[in-house]
RNA sequence: GGGGGAUUAGCUCAGCUGGCUAGAGCGCUUCCAUGGCAUGGAAGAGGUCAUCGGUUCGAAUCCGAUAUUCUCCA
C-alpha cells in the first residue's frame, strides 16, 4: 500500500482524534525550565508535569507528532547517526495518552487497529513485547497485556522482554512502568522463510525492528530505588514516525523514504554524485540530510549555536555535517543553508515556525558554515607544520585548542601516509573529561514530603509577602556547597524564567530568618534555593520577596516590552525576540535583525519608548486568556516557547504592546521613569543585542555619565566646547610628541657628533670610549646605531649615567662584527661586572645595566685595556 | 561551570628558545609611465605590539591579573 509521508502522520492524527483524543501541537525542541534534559528527546517530555502530578492535564486523551532530538544516551550516538540507515538526530514521534483514563486494553486494541487495518501492515510480519518481570524489582510477568495481546495476536508472536527493553523509565526516579512494543519483520520472504522474524527481535537487526513503545505508567521510583504504585494509571506511546513510513513504504531504510529522499537528490545532485554508488559519499549525503533536520528547527525553536549548553550540542551537529560535506563531497563553500528552504516547504503544514523564519534561519546556518570553514583552514594550516607522526597530544591540541576534528586529522594523515597516535589522542580526551565532570558533579536528594497538596500556587502577581506553608523540601550537594529546595503551597517568589530572574528574599519561620538565593522553576514547580532548613519545618512560613530588587526587575521588564514593540516600530515586523535577559541592574533584549541598527535608529527607539514612559500607560494584564483568543488580540507570541491552553497577556496600549507573558510588571508605565540605551551589539548572525537600564538605573548611568564630564571641565578650566577643547588638546599632544622626539634625536646627533670627533685611530679601527649623561636607554642606543652607520671600523664603548644609574653600551661597526675578533656581548659582560651589575646583546650590539655608579670610571678603563 | 589558545598597521597575518631601531601582503596618499585596466614603477603615511602590574641590564616575546574572542569538555 502507498502512502505518502504527510498521509501517514495525518492518518494517525486523525484516528486517535477518532478515538476522543485531542490533538496537540509539538512542544519546542528545546527544553526550559527542565535541569535534567537539554532537548525534548521523546513525546511524553511535554507531559512530564502531568505524570508527576504538578499539573493537570489539558486533556484526559491526547495525541501528537512530536519534534525529537537524540544526540547521546544509551542507543544514541551523534557519531553513529548517518553510517546505518536508521540513527537520526532529529525526529518525530507520534504518540498517544491518557492520563488517568484508558489503560492498556484500550491502549492495545487501537495500536493494533492503527497498524493492521488503517495502514495495513501485514500481521504475519508484526510481533509484540512484554514485560517478562525482573527478580531485583521484586516485579511479575505483565500478564494483563499478555491476554490483551493474545485476543489480536498469535501466542508465538507475543515475545518476554527483559527490564531492559521493557520497562520504561523517565530517569533515575520518577514515573515509570512496563512498556509493550511493536516490532515489525521488514526482510525479503526468502529470508523469513530461511530465520522466523521472533528470533531477531530486539537484537539490533536494520530491519526487524520497533516501531511503537507501549508503556504503562503505574509506578512511581523513588531515588533509594524502591517502587510505589501510583495511584492514577498513565498511557505513554511512542512511534518513530521515520520508521513507519519505512515499514509502510516497503524500504528498507528510512532514509529511502519520502521523508528525506528528496532532500538527499538534492544534496547529491550538487556534490555530483550519486546517492548508493559509493558507501562514503552516501554516508556523507544522509549525514547532512539528517543534520540539517536537527539544526533548522533548533534554531527555529530558538536555540542559537554557541559554545555551552545546549547551543553547543547544536554547533556539534551542524559541524559534523559540514564535515562530511567537505571531507566525502568535496563542498569547500557552504552549502548547508541552502537545504533551509527545501526543509520549510516540505513541513510547512506540520511544522510551519520553520517557514515562517526561513530566511533568518538561513542566515544563523550559513554564518555558522563560513565560520567553521575558517575554523578549518586554520586547522589545515597548522597540520603544515606537522610531520610524519602526529602525536595524540598534537591531535589532541588541534582539535581541543583549535575545533579541528580529529576525523579531519587522521584522514588527512592516512592521504599523506603520515600516522595518528589515535590511543594518545583518546587518553588525553579522557582527562579533559574527567577534568570536567570531577567539577560538575552535582548530588540530589529525595524529596522530603512535608505536607500533602495541591499544585503550588504563585500569588507573586498580586502579592509580596504571604502565609504559606513547606510542602516538601530536598537537599543539593554541588562542588561541596550544600543547598536546600523549598517548595511552598503557595508562593508570592516569583521563579526565573521568560528572562526574569528569579526573586530573592527571606522566609520567617517561627522567628527563624532563612534567605532566598534563587527562585527556579523546575518544570512547573517553583522552587526556592536556601541555605539552610528552618528548625520547625512544620510550622507556618511568612514568605518576603526582596521588594526593590523585585521592583526594579518589574521596571526592566516593562520596559522590555516597550522596547520590543518599538523596535518594530522602527526596524519592521520581522524584529523577533531571540532571548531576553531581566534583572534590577540591567535588561538585555536579543532579537532578529540583520544589520547593526544605525544611531539614529537607536535614538528614534529611545524616543518611542520614553514617550510612552511618560504617558504613563496603565497596565491591562489578563490572566487565564485562551491561547486563540490571545493571538486574536494580536499578541506576540515567542517562537521555541511553550504555551498552555490558556495564557497570559499583558498590554500596554493595545495599538503599541501586546505580548504573551508570565513575568511581573509595574503598575502602569510612569514607575519605569527613564529608558537610557547602554549598548547594541551583535550576538550571532542576524541576531542584535540591545542592554538598557531603566528607573534608579538609568539616572544613576547617566549621573555618572555627568559627574564625569563635570570633572573633565573643571580639570579643563570649564571651556565653552569641552569637545573641541579635548580634541585640541590632543592634537597638541601629538604634536608636542613629535616635536620632542626630534629634539631627542637632534641631541643624540649633537652628543653623537661630539663623540665622533674624538674618533682614536687605534690597529685600524675606529675607538671611542667615553663616559656620557644621556636622559634615557633609548637615546643611548640610538646614538650607539647613529655611530655604527657612520664607521663601519668601529668600536664604541659608552659609560653612561642614565637618571642615576650606570649603564654601559657596546657597539662593533659591520666590519668589526664580521672579522669576529671582538664580540659585543662578551665584552659587555666583563664590564658590567664593574658595575655591579649583568648585560648582554648580540654579537654586534649590546648593553649592561647595573647598581655601583661610582663604577663607571673602572668600565672606562677597562674597556680601553680590552680592546688592546 | 572547568580546561586550552589568541589579541602586533585600516584588513589578513609573520616575528623560533627575551637582544637585528617591529616586518610582509593587500589597502591608503603622492608622483611617474600607458588609449584603457583588479595595469606597471617609485616614494610615503600609518603601530600606547589589548590593558594593568611584575621579572630582567633589556619584554611584542617570560610570569600574574583584567578585558575581548576562538575552541574543547560538562
Amino acid at each position: 500500500m502507498h502512502m505518502n509521508s504527510a498521509t501517514i502522520r495525518q492518518k494517525f492524527l486523525e484516528f486517535f482524534e477518532s478515538k476522543g483524543h485531542k490533538i496537540v501541537p509539538s512542544a519546542p525542541l528545546v527544553l526550559k525550565n527542565d535541569p535534567s534534559l537539554l532537548f525534548t528527546n521523546s513525546g511524553m517530555v511535554q507531559f512530564k508535569d502531568n505524570f508527576l502530578g504538578n499539573a493537570v492535564p489539558k486533556s484526559k486523551r491526547v495525541a501528537d507528532t512530536q519534534k525529537c532530538l537524540r544526540v547521546s544516551g544509551k542507543h544514541n550516538d551523534l557519531e553513529d547517526v548517518g553510517l546505518d540507515t536508521y540513527h537520526h538526530t532529529m525526529f518525530e514521534m507520534l504518540g498517544n495518552w491518557s492520563f488517568g483514563d484508558y489503560f492498556k486494553k484500550e491502549a492495545i486494541a487501537w495500536a493494533w487497529e492503527l497498524l493492521t487495518e488503517v495502514y495495513q501492515l501485514p500481521k504475519d510480519r508484526l510481533y509484540v513485547t512484554v514485560f517478562g518481570g525482573d527478580k531485583g524489582d521484586n516485579l511479575p510477568v505483565d500478564e494483563e497485556a499478555k491476554d490483551l495481546w493474545r485476543a489480536v495476536v498469535a501466542e508465538d508472536r507475543i515475545l518476554h522482554g527483559s527490564k531492559k527493553d521493557n520497562f520504561w523509565e523517565m530517569g533515575e526516579s520518577g514515573p515509570c512502568g512496563p512498556c509493550s512494543e511493536i516490532h515489525i519483520d521488514l526482510r525479503p520472504a526468502e529470508e523469513v522463510a530461511k530465520k522466523p522474524g521472533r528470533e531477531l527481535v530486539n537484537s539490533d537487526h536494520p530491519q526487524v525492528v520497533e516501531i511503537w513503545n507501549l508503556v504503562f505508567i503505574q509506578f512511581n521510583r523513588l531515588a533509594s530505588g524502591a517502587l510505589e504504585p501510583l495511584p492514577d494509571k498513565h498511557v505513554d506511546t511512542g512511534m518513530g514516525f521515520e520508521r513507519l513510513c519505512m515499514a509502510i513504504q516497503g524500504k528498507t531504510s528510512n532514509y529511502d523514504t519520502d521523508v528525506f529522499r528528496p532532500m538527499m537528490d538534492f544534496i547529491a545532485m550538487h556534490g555530483n554524485v550519486k546517492y548508493g554508488d559509493n558507501i562514503k559519499t552516501d554516508i556523507a549525503i544522509r549525514v547532512m540530510a539528517d543534520h540539517i533536520r536537527a539544526v533548522s528547527f533548533a534554531i527555529s525553536d530558538g536555540q542559537l549555536p554557541s559554545n555551552t549548553g545546549a547551543g553547543y550540542v547544536i554547533r556539534r551537529i551542524l559541524r559534523r555535517a559540514v564535515r562530511y560535506g567537505f571531507s566525502y563531497l568535496n563542498f569547500k563553500e557552504p552549502f548547508m543553508h541552502r537545504l533551509v528552504p527545501l526543509l520549510a516547504i516540505q513541513l510547512k503544514d506540520v511544522f510551519p515556525e520553520l517557514h515562517q523564519q526561513q530566511e533568518y534561519v538561513e542566515k544563523v546556518v550559513h554564518e555558522e558554515e563560513i565560520s567553521f570553514l575558517r575554523t578549518l583552514e586554520k586547522g589545515l594550516k597548522r597540520i603544515e607544520n606537522f610531520d610524519k607522526v602526529i602525536s595524540g597530544e598534537q591531535a589532541f591540541e588541534l582539535y581541543d585548542t583549535f575545533g579541528f576534528p580529529f576525523d579531519l586529522t587522521s584522514l588527512i594523515a592516512r592521504e599523506r601516509g603520515w600516522s595518528v597516535d589515535e590511543k594518545g589522542f583518546n587518553e588525553e580526551m579522557a582527562k579533559q573529561k574527567s577534568r570536567s565532570k570531577a567539577d560538575a558533579s552535582k548530588e540530589t536528594g529525595d524529596w522530603v514530603t512535608v505536607a500533602e497538596g495541591d499544585k503550588p500556587e504563585f500569588i507573586g502577581y498580586d502579592e509580596l509577602t504571604s502565609t504559606s506553608r513547606i510542602l516538601r523540601h530536598r537537599k543539593v550537594k554541588q562542588k561541596n556547597k550544600e543547598l536546600f529546595q523549598l517548595v511552598l503551597d503557595k508562593t508570592p517568589f516569583y521563579a526565573e524564567s521568560g528572562g526574569q530572574v528569579g526573586d530573592t528574599g527571606v522566609l520567617e519561620i517561627a522567628g527563624e530568618k532563612i534567605q532566598v538565593v534563587d527562585t527556579k522553576k523546575e518544570n512547573d514547580l517553583i522552587v526556592h534555593w536556601v541555605e539552610k532548613l528552618p528548625a520547625q519545618i512544620e510550622a507556618p512560613v511568612t514568605a518576603l520577596v526582596n521588594v526593590p530588587k523585585r521592583k526594579l526587575s518589574m521596571s526592566n521588564h516593562s520596559a522590555t516590552h516597550l522596547l520590543h514593540a518599538a523596535l518594530r516600530q522602527v526596524l519592521g515586523k520581522h524584529v523577533e525576540q531571540k532571548g531576553s535577559l531581566v534583572n534590577d541592574k540591567i535588561l538585555r533584549f536579543d532579537f532578529s535583525h540583520f544589520a547593526a541598527m544605525t544611531n539614529e535608529e537607536l535614538s528614534r527607539v529611545e524616543t518611542i519608548v520614553n514617550e510612552k514612559i511618560r504617558e504613563n500607560i496603565q497596565l491591562d494584564e489578563k490572566r487565564h486568556v485562551p491561547i486563540e483568543k490571545a493571538k486574536a488580540l494580536g499578541a506576540m507570541a515567542l517562537f521555541g516557547e511553550k504555551y498552555g491552553e490558556f495564557v497570559r497577556v499583558i498590554t500596554f496600549d493595545p495599538s503599541f504592546s501586546v505580548e504573551l507573558c508570565g513575568g511581573t510588571h509595574v503598575k502602569a508605565t510612569g514607575q519605569i521613569g527613564l529608558l537610557k540605551i547602554v549598548s547594541e551589539s551583535s550576538v550571532a548572525a542576524g541576531v542584535r543585542r540591545i542592554e538598557a537600564v531603566t528607573a534608579d538605573g538609568a539616572f544613576e548611568y547617566l549621573n555618572g555619565f555627568y559627574n564625569q564630564l563635570e570633572q573633565i571641565k573643571s580639570q579643563l578650566k570649564n571651556p565653552k566646547d569641552v569637545v573641541a577643547s579635548v580634541q585640541t588638546l590632543a592634537e597638541e599632544k601629538q604634536a608636542l610628541e613629535k616635536k620632542l622626539e626630534i629634539i631627542y634625536q637632534q641631541q643624540a646627533n649633537q652628543i653623537k657628533d661630539v663623540l665622533a670627533a674624538k674618533v682614536v685611530k687605534s690597529n685600524g679601527h675606529s675607538l671611542i670610549i667615553e663616559r656620557v649623561t644621556v636622559p634615557t636607554a633609548d637615546g643611548l642606543k640610538n646614538i650607539a646605531y647613529a655611530l655604527r652607520n657612520q664607521f663601519d671600523d668601529l668600536i664604541l664603548v659608552l659609560a653612561a649615567d642614565i637618571e642615576g644609574k650606570p649603564q654601559v653600551a657596546v657597539m662593533l661597526g659591520e666590519k668589526v662584527e664580521a672579522a669576529k675578533k671582538f664580540h659585543a656581548g662578551n665584552m659587555v659582560k666583563e664590564l658590567a661586572k664593574e658595575i655591579d651589575g649583568g648585560g648582554g646583546g648580540q654579537p654586534f650590539f649590546a648593553t649592561a645595566g647595573g647598581k655601583k655608579l661610582e663604577g663607571l670610571g673602572n668600565v672606562i678603563v677597562k674597556a680601553t685595556e680590552l680592546v688592546k
